[in-house]
DNA sequence: AAAATAAGGAACCGATCAGTACAATACACA
DNA sequence: TGTGTATTGTACTGATCGGTTCCTTATTTT
C-alpha cells in the first residue's frame, strides 16, 4: 500500500560515489549530489537520512567495488607471481592518471579529510584500506622473493605499500606529473623484483 | 605620519599556519583564522587580500620552515650516509605522530584538498614537494648503496619516496594506528639499508 | 472506487561562509 | 597640540551551506 520508489537506491548510491569521488566529501554540495544522482532533497533524505550517511553508503560501495577489484587482482591466480599482482594494481594506479581520471582513491582522499575528525568516516576508511593491505600480504605470500619472509615482515612491507599506494593517488589528485608517478611505480617495481 | 601596524606580519602568518595545519584550508573558517592570527576581519583583509592570498603566503612560509628543516636534515654532513638521513625525515614523521602531532604535513593536506581545483595552491604544492625531492636525491648522492646508481634511477627512487612520505603523513592525519606508521617506516628502513 | 502510504518537489529554515563598507581610533608628523 | 592618514573593529552583505516542512502526486492494497 506505499508508492515504491521510482528510482534504484543502488543505481543512486553508484552515482553519489561518483561525486563524491570528484568533489571530496566536503566538496560535494547537496546540489552536486542532488544533480548527479538525478534527485531531489525530499527523496535524498528520505532514502539517506542525510549527507553523512549517504557518504558512508558511498564508502561501503567504493570498497565493493573499486576496493573489491583491487583484492581481486592481488588474489588472482591468473598472475602466478604475487609482486605482479601488486605491480598491476599500481601501474592500474598509474594508468587511469594518463588515461585522464585524476580523481585518485575515494578512500585516500577522504582519509585526508573528514577521516581527520569524524571517527565513523575514519573507521570505514581504514577498513578499506585494511582490505587492501590484507590482498598485498596474500599477494607477497604468493611472491617468491617474499614468500619466505616472516608474517610480521610481509605485514609491515604491506604497510609500506599502502602508504605508497596512498601516496601515489593523492599526488595523481594533486596534478603532480605524470613523470613523477612513472617514477615513483618504477622504483616499486625494481624494489619489488 | 601613517598608523603602524600593531602585529607583526611575520607572526600573524606563523600563526594562520598553524590554523591551516590544524583544519586544513578549506576546513579553516575565517573566524577560525581571525583568533588564531589575533586579529580581526579588517585588518586580515587588509593586511592580506584575502584567504587564498593568504594561504599562498602560508605555503611560502612553510616552505621556508617545515621543509627547508628536512632538507636540511637530507643534507647534512653531520649524517655521512644519506640513508640515515632520509631514515631521519621518516623517524620524524613518525615520531610527530606519536607525541601527538596527528596534523600530518601542510603540504600533503592541501595536495589532496584544494591542489585539485586551485593552479596557483597545485603549483605551490609541487613546489615545495619539489624541493624535498630534490634534498632526497642529494641525500642518495651520499649513500654508498645508491651513489652508483644513474640519475635517472636516484630520481626515480627519490619520487617514490616522496610517493612514500606523502602516504605516510596522510595516514597519520586519518589518524591510521601507529602500528602501521612504525611498519610502513621499518619498511623503509629496510629498503634503504 | 476509496483509503492508506510514501515519493516527489518546492519553499523555507537558521547558520555560516568569504568578503566589504565605514566609522572610530591611534599614531606620526608638523 | 592640531591635522592627516592608515589601522582597526564592527556591522553588514549576498550567497551558500546542510537540513526541514509540508503540500501535491502517484501507487498499491482493500
Amino acid at each position: 500500500m506505499a508508492r515504491p520508489r521510482t528510482f534504484n537506491t543502488d543505481d543512486a548510491v553508484e552515482k553519489a560515489m561518483q561525486v563524491f569521488w570528484t568533489h571530496g566529501y566536503e566538496g560535494a554540495s547537496l546540489p552536486d549530489l542532488l544533480e548527479g544522482m538525478g534527485l531531489t532533497r525530499g527523496s535524498l533524505y528520505k532514502a539517506f537520512t542525510d549527507k553523512k550517511t549517504l557518504f558512508l553508503k558511498v564508502l561501503e560501495h567504493y570498497e565493493g567495488q573499486a576496493v573489491d577489484s583491487g583484492v581481486a587482482v592481488l588474489e588472482s591466480a591468473d598472475i602466478p607471481n604475487g609482486a605482479d599482482r601488486i605491480m598491476t594494481v599500481f601501474t592500474g594506479a598509474y594508468r587511469a592518471v594518463t588515461e585522464g581520471d585524476q580523481r585518485g582513491c575515494l578512500l585516500c582522499t577522504a582519509a585526508a579529510g573528514p577521516s581527520t575528525y569524524d571517527d565513523e568516516i575514519a573507521h570505514a576508511v581504514s577498513k578499506g584500506l585494511g582490505a587492501l593491505r590484507d590482498g598485498i600480504c596474500v599477494a607477497l605470500q604468493a611472491s617468491p622473493k617474499h614468500e619466505d619472509m616472516s608474517d610480521e615482515a610481509q605485514g609491515a612491507l604491506a604497510d609500506m605499500l599502502i602508504a605508497q599506494y596512498m601516496g601515489l593517488r593523492t599526488m595523481a589528485r594533486a596534478r603532480i606529473d605524470t613523470n613523477t608517478l612513472r617514477n615513483a611505480v618504477r622504483s616499486v617495481g625494481v624494489m619489488l623484483a
